[in-house]
DNA sequence: CTGAAAGCGCTTACAG
DNA sequence: CTGAAAGCGCTTACAG
């Protein structure tokens, strides 16, 4: 053997100094380090780390303590190449602004990082086209798993994933393949729920403020403002329920806002007795966007007209006027996702569903019109 | 040559059959099979890769198409573990739930997947101990880089950490370290530009509500805070404002909400002539827990006490009654960041500062008092 | 310009 | 139980 351990391009400037320049980045140690401090082979000091059980007890203590005084750390990358997976797991959300989001991937973070994986965070911006390039960077990395808020109905590159051994769970996403497991809360039940408050309350006339058209979410949350409906037509027998339907054009409080001054306000003066009395917005956020436009117009709620909301995001307790919503336990969703990502793939797929809760707060009471 | 491609332990039940079962996961095609459709060596696929102009054309054009036949695409991690650096940026922030941190990281977001990184966002929950390990561990991953909100003064761990080699820039840290470049605003101009706003509305009881006062952030709001009221009395030659600092115990919603209920709202009730008549919240969230709980306790803003806050979150001006700010380029500050660690380690290390600037809306008035 | 070979740092059957 | 060796998929001097 002549002198092998550096690779032969590798050799800068500092390299041709003492072996350990004190300014100059020393290089980790590896494996071979800890081996021959040890005194053992690499292989011995692989098994120690990797098959505690399988190796002699002096054996094992003495690598251990090579690998305590060399403060030895495997190198990740090497262990992802061999191994065929890394610490990663990536995590892809809509919107990393909405804190729906980002309240479910704080408790995912909570249980991956105790369980020593790494998350990558990342946003699809709610585009097919984007979520399937993620997908594919995100199985090149061969990481651990894929937790996925997914927009592409279909499943297409996500059901591959999973068919190419990566792990994936579908996080807020209710009709999932079969075989993929995912999380989610009954999105048609909370909306009927909300629908069913306003109803309590005694409105007639509601306007659903609805996200974009062509999103699940949006969908199954008008399919429960349906449902009640037909539910309570079918108990009073009647037909004295005027529902208007409005679609913002992003779930964010800015498309709130301007849903609220293009089409909101115009349905809310109509003068021919249909003006709503109640906004059942489809998230929070939403919500906000509409009642700071009702305010600025000369609304107040709930006296003039009742708004309530979707998802219950720290901040909506904390408005000037606590908002009446509907609660998605996202800090529950998170840990569940992360949780059954990492039981293995073992058991068959499963799909929780959580149940959302009415959250009555003061942006709701008796219509006064 | 035997059979030699498989690892000798990889033998999966299904590998036994025909090579290409449908069902199996088909496994991905590397340099060596892009070599064998091109008829050329690996090197040279790698080459065209990597250094395309130092590729006879002709070779180029049959290795490319071999890849577009393919589907190639190099693995990432043997890339890693071969240059020694991965496609990974590590992000890390206080907290993942902070729209400020957010809006910024949605802005890193975007330069970096446009230049083919992939974004890897953690939080450090303003824990000095929770930031070392993560700068480690991202040390360990080979990550291009890493761009940290510091926890840590000393800056220790992001020192090592860029003095072995991992370019670090760090994000909202005024006094980094010569070596480290770094994006920030002018906390302290801010900060100075909030009272001066309120000074010259005609506010002289003036309560600060700053974050935890531990954190670097609060000390140089604090700075400003002071340095306008000496300001201020040097122009005035009278000494009469008077200015009372409380602190909660997070940049929250909720810890402004705490806060109010058991610290600020006492000093408004004061009977001594001492109530404030504004309140200058250091950010934003504060302020809206704050106006939640005066709001609750019948105080109208700004009619009985002005409010002002700090950062200009999206939600700031949806607020029913919106926010006056202080506005700091989120997206400017992610993009300059993010920009700042691609560019390079080669420029001596940047520093810079953004210009916090005043947005009026709503929630500051004249004293009535 | 191209091919063959070494090596990144690890893990894992396999033979002793 | 241990050591030696092969190999994960790529990149890069180096010799032709």
């Amino acid at each position: 053997m002549t002198p092998p351990r550096r690779t032969p391009e590798g050799t800068s400037p500092q390299d041709a100094t003492t072996a350990s320049s004190p300014s100059v980045p020393r290089k980790a140690p590896g494996v071979k380090d800890v081996a021959a401090l040890a005194g053992v082979s690499v292989g011995s000091v692989s098994n120690v780390i990797n098959r505690r059980d399988s190796v002699r007890p002096d054996v094992r203590e003495r690598v251990e303590a090579a690998i305590a005084q060399l403060g030895y750390k495997p190198n990740p990358t090497a262990q992802a190449l061999r191994r065929g997976t890394s610490p990663l797991v990536g995590v892809a959300v809509f919107d990393l602004t909405n804190p729906f989001f980002m309240e479910a991937a704080a408790a995912m973070e909570r249980v991956l990082s105790r369980e020593g994986y790494i998350m990558t965070l990342s946003s699809t911006h709610a585009s097919v086209q984007e979520e399937r390039e993620l997908l594919e960077a995100l199985g090149r990395q061969a990481v651990r798993g894929v937790l996925l808020t997914p927009a592409d109905c279909t499943h297409e590159a996500a059901t591959r994933l999973a068919a190419e051994g990566t792990p994936v769970v579908l996080f807020d996403a209710a009709n999932a393949p079969e075989g993929i497991p995912s999380v989610s809360i009954d999105d048609r039940a909370g909306a009927a729920l909300a629908i069913e408050h306003l109803l309590a309350l005694g409105h007639r006339r509601i306007c659903f403020l609805n996200g974009p058209a062509d999103m699940r979410q949006s969908a199954q949350r008008l399919a429960g403002v349906e449902d009640a409906l037909a539910h309570w037509q079918q108990l009073t027998g009647a037909d004295n329920v005027r529902l208007t339907v409005l679609n913002a054009t992003a779930y964010t409080a800015q498309a709130g806002h301007c849903a609220a001054e293009n089409s909101v306000s115009q349905a809310l003066q109509a003068t021919d007795g249909t003006a709503p009395t109640a906004i059942f917005c489809a998230n929070d956020l939403l919500a906000m966007g509409v009642m700071s436009y009702l305010r600025v117009s000369g609304w107040t709620i709930p006296t003039d007209v009742s708004v309530i909301g979707f998802d219950d995001i720290p901040l909506a307790a904390q408005m000037p006027v606590p908002l009446t919503t509907i609660r998605q336990p996202m800090d529950e969703l998170g840990t569940a996702a992360a949780e059954l990502l990492l039981s293995g793939t073992d058991t068959p797929a499963r799909h929780l569903t959580f149940n959302p809760v009415l959250t009555i707060r003061e942006s709701t009471a008796h219509p006064t019109r």
